[in-house]
DNA sequence: CCTGATAGTGATAATGATTATCATTTGCAT
DNA sequence: ATGCAAATGATAATCATTATCACTATCAGG
């Protein structure tokens, strides 16, 4: 990435300036609504190139990547099947056994991703489901 | 699920008696290959159906979905970046503690994906020839 | 200042994986 | 045998993403 465009600076300041979870589609119609509309092909190099600089991080989500900020922690996340919500956590614990892992496989780690499926606190009292 | 057709029972036997990751492409043409042609969109309604009656499993890997045994035990994956290999391991004290994540965060766990991405000890060590 | 090179943009076509449609076939159960 | 729901297969449609291409913006050098 040679420049950070206006474009791009508008699409990283939308993910920096929140907590979650974005999809391509979804920066696109909010920058839309905000005014500064941004062609749905930029948004995706824009994500592409913030990514690959290190300024935003992703996950791959089912069929579609979520992109998010990169200026916290590294974390894993926890999604609710039912609601889609997204909560982070983190476990040095596991990482460190992750670790492990690799150096007995003599494996060498670029990253790992740990996502928790299940049903979050909120819409298992919806459901009025025990625990 | 009501009937395990013949075209059923042959994606489940391809994918039992083997230790790959499928996906719906390759299935269609290995079976096609065999002789016994099954429609491409049979392969994907058919791994739906073995899955969510719980004779396979699957993993999203990047865009698409990859489908494996499911009578072996629960297991993780390394994934090397360079040549795509897939290996698996277990480790029961990651389990346990991401049992233990989810009961602090009042989360009930449907399943879980751990994905470790770098690259595999024969990858490694050609990049010293070429690549 | 110009000018040329090139990164970036945006509209849109193309791609790849997956799902929906629909006419036809298959496998039970009556 | 008959009826009927499940399953199939060809194909259209969808969804996320990438490629194309003409155009614009930025920057370095003359």
């Amino acid at each position: 990435m040679q420049r950070l465009s206006y474009q791009r600076q508008a699409i990283l300041n939308l993910i920096n300036t929140s907590n979650h979870h974005w999809d391509a589609e979804e920066i696109s119609r909010t920058l839309s609504d905000q005014g500064e509309s941004v062609g749905i092909a930029t948004v995706y190099r824009g994500l592409a190139a913030l990514e690959s600089a290190g300024l935003i991080e992703s996950i791959q989500l089912d069929n579609k990547k979520r992109y998010e900020r990169a200026n916290k922690a590294h974390h894993d996340h926890l999604i609710c099947e039912s609601c889609g919500s997204i909560k982070e956590f983190i476990h040095p614990e596991i990482e460190q056994l992750q670790q492990n892992i690799c150096t007995d496989n003599q494996f060498s780690m670029n990253g790992h991703q740990l996502l928790i499926f299940g049903t979050c606190n909120t819409c298992r009292q919806n459901k009025g489901v025990s625990l």
